[in-house]
DNA sequence: CTGAAAGCGCTTACAG
DNA sequence: CTGAAAGCGCTTACAG
C-alpha cells in the first residue's frame, strides 16, 4: 500500500474501494458515512500518514482556521527589549488558539511602515489581533480602515466607548487608582506620574485618570509639575525621573505607567544615591517576570494575561461568526513589593 | 467600479477588460505582458484592495510560503516563566522570516503530548523550527520520524554529528571552556557546575565537556561532587546550590548551564548569607536580560539569537529548495559583570 | 503579447 | 448510505 509523494484523497479512495466524496465525508466525521466504511478509510488514511491539503479545503471553504497576531514594534535603533508584557500576551494568545483549534500567524511590524495587515485579505487567516500598536492617534486612521473593510480584529489597548472596532484592556482607571491609593496609604504625598497621558497613549491617559482620582478621593489635587511623559522604556524612565531631580521637584513617590519605566526610574534613583522605598516610594504597571527580580520587589498592577489572551482569542472568533460583541475591561490586582512597603 | 463581496482576479480581468490569466501574469510581475495592459492591471486591484487568494495560489504551486514554529514548553504546574531566551528567539526568528518573505506559524507545544507537527502535511507550512525540545533522547525517535517522512525542518540544539536532521546551535564547548577560563582567570579553583551533562541535555553537556577542558587546560581535574544536575529554571538553580550546601562540599565559584539556573543559585546564596562574587562567584548562560537586571550583574555567555534567528530560517529555507545543508554552530561571546569581578 | 483549457485537492449540494 | 458533478480562485503549459 503505498503511493507517490503526499497522498490524497482520491489515493484513500482507491485504496478503500470507495469515492472521493465518501472519503472526504469519512475524515469530516459526516455521519451520513457507513460505520465500517468509515473505519476502513480512517485505518488506511492513518497507515498513509494522510493529512487534509489545508489550501484545498479552505479554498473550498472560504475560511483558513488561522488567525494572525500582528505585533507592533517601536524601530528602535538599539534594537531594545521588547515590552516583556507583550510575551507573556503573545504566549496566552498562542495557548488560546490552540485550545480553540486556530491555527496562529505571527508578524511582527514597524509602526513607521505601512501595517502589513492583509491577512484576512488574502484569505490566510479569518481575523487579526493588533498587540501595541503604539500612538493610538496614529493608528486610528487604519484602524478606521480595517473596520471599513469589514476586516475582523480585536486589539489589546483602551476599551474605551468611542474607539474604532473592538478593544480589549484592563481596568487601567481602577489600576491607577489603586496604586495611587496605596502609596497614600503608606503616607506618601508628592507622587510623581511617570507617562505619556495624551490622548496618544489611551491606556497610560486612563491610568493617569485614575491616579488624579484617587488623589481627589483623598482630598489632594493633582500638581502638573509631577506628570512627565515617558513612553514605556526603561530610558525613558530614566530620563523622566532625571528630569525631575533636575528640575528640583519634589516627590516622595513615583506612580511609573509601566514596569520598564519603573525599573528605569528605579536605577536613576539609585544612581543619584536615593533609597527606595525610605527615600522615594516606586510603583510600576503591567507584573512583568523582573518587578520580582530587581531589588528592591517592584509594587505593581498585575494585568491577567492569561485571562486577556482567552478573551481576545474568543472575542475575535465570536466577531468572526459574526457575534455582536464589544469592548470589554479585565479586572486588575495589586501586587506590593518591596518597592513601597518596608 | 464595485464588486460584491471579496474582488477575484476574474472581477479585475472582466473591468480591466483582459482575460483572467493575463490578471495573474501582470500581477505576478511577468515580463511578458504589455506594459499599459499591466498598469491598468495593478491600477484597478489596487483600487479595488484586491488580494490574491493564497489558498487558491497555494494550492495550485504546491507550497505555503509559510514556516512553523513549534515551541516545546514543559507542562510546568506553575505556569511559570518561559525561558526568556526563548522568547529572543522568537523574535529573531519572526523577523527572519519576514526578510525572507515568508509567513510564521507559531505553535506552542506540550512535551508530554504527541508532537503536533503536521503543519507540512497539511500544506499549511513548507518546514519547521523546532525550539526548545527538552529531553533529546525523549524527541529522538520523533526526529528520526521527521526525517523519514522527509519533513523539512531544522532545530535549535547542539550541532552533533550523529543527530538526526538539521541542528543550529552555539557554540556550546567554547562557552563553557571561556566561563571556566574566566573564573580560573579569576583565582576561583573550585567551580560547581549547576546543569545536567547526561546525553539527554546535550547542549548542557558541551557547556560541560568545555568546563572540564579549561580545568585540564589549567592542570585540574573535574570533581565529580561539584557537578549537580538542574533543568533550566530559577528553581532547579536553588535547589542545586542548597545541595550542595547542605552536603558541604566546598566550592568557590558556580558555574550555571542557563542564566536562569544562575539566577536562582544567587537566590539561594544569598539567602543563605553568601556574599557575590567575594565568597562565591557566579557565571551564567544565554545572557538572557534579566542578567543585566539583578545585583549584582551576571556574568554570563552571551548567544547571538539574532544571528541564530537567521540562521535557523535561512537553513530551512535552503533545506526547501532541496539545498544540502548541515549542522552549524555559532560563536558565544562572554560578558564580565559584577557576579565575578569586583 | 494574450486567450482557452486544464488542473491543484478538496467539499457540498444533487441524485439515486 | 454513496457516487457523479460542479466549483472554490488561482497558475501554467499550450496555442496562436
Amino acid at each position: 500500500m503505498t503511493v507517490k509523494g503526499r497522498p490524497t484523497s482520491l489515493d484513500i479512495a482507491h485504496l478503500a474501494g470507495v469515492s472521493q466524496p465518501t472519503v472526504s465525508r469519512a475524515l469530516r466525521g459526516n455521519p451520513m458515512v457507513n460505520a465500517d466504511t468509515r473505519r476502513r478509510i480512517l485505518a488506511i488514511a492513518d497507515q498513509l500518514n494522510y493529512k487534509v491539503d489545508k489550501n484545498a479545503s479552505n479554498l473550498r471553504c472560504q475560511q483558513s482556521g488561522t488567525l494572525a497576531l500582528l505585533f507592533f514594534e517601536d524601530p528602535a535603533p538599539d534594537d531594545s527589549l521588547i515590552n516583556p508584557f507583550f510575551h507573556s500576551m503573545m504566549g496566552s494568545i498562542t495557548r488560546a488558539c490552540a485550545r480553540r483549534g486556530y491555527d496562529l500567524l505571527v508578524s511582527f511590524q514597524q509602526l513607521s511602515d505601512d501595517w502589513h495587515a492583509d491577512y484576512e485579505d488574502s484569505k490566510k487567516a479569518d481575523g487579526l489581533i493588533l498587540l501595541g500598536y503604539g500612538d493610538y492617534l496614529q493608528a486610528r486612521t487604519r484602524l478606521e480602515q480595517l473596520v471599513r473593510q469589514g476586516t475582523h480584529f480585536v486589539r489589546w489597548g483602551a476599551a474605551l466607548p468611542d474607539q474604532p472596532g473592538i478593544a480589549i484592556g484592563c481596568d487601567n482607571f481602577q489600576g491607577g487608582h489603586a496604586m495611587t491609593r496605596h502609596l497614600l496609604d503608606g503616607g506618601r504625598r508628592r507622587i510623581a506620574f511617570l507617562g505619556d497621558a495624551s490622548p496618544r497613549y489611551p491606556e497610560f491617559r486612563e491610568r493617569y485618570r485614575g491616579h488624579v482620582q484617587a488623589l481627589q478621593d483623598a482630598g489632594l489635587g493633582a500638581d502638573a509639575g509631577l506628570q512627565v511623559d515617558a513612553i514605556s522604556s526603561e530610558t525613558a524612565g530614566g530620563d523622566a525621573v532625571r528630569a525631575l531631580l533636575d528640575a528640583g521637584v519634589g516627590f516622595d513617590a513615583v506612580f511609573a505607567a509601566s514596569d520598564l519605566i519603573a525599573i528605569g526610574a528605579m536605577r536613576a534613583l539609585a544612581a543619584r544615591g536615593l533609597q527606595i522605598p525610605a527615600d522615594v516610594a516606586v510603583g510600576g504597571f503591567d507584573d512583568i517576570p523582573m518587578a520580582a527580580m530587581v531589588a528592591p520587589g517592584l509594587t505593581t498592577v498585575q494585568q491577567d494575561t492569561r485571562a486577556a489572551g482567552s478573551l481576545l482569542v474568543d472575542t475575535l472568533i465570536d466577531a468572526i461568526r459574526g457575534q455582536a460583541c464589544g469592548h470589554h475591561s479585565l479586572p486588575v490586582h495589586l501586587v506590593a513589593r518591596g518597592s513601597t512597603t518596608t
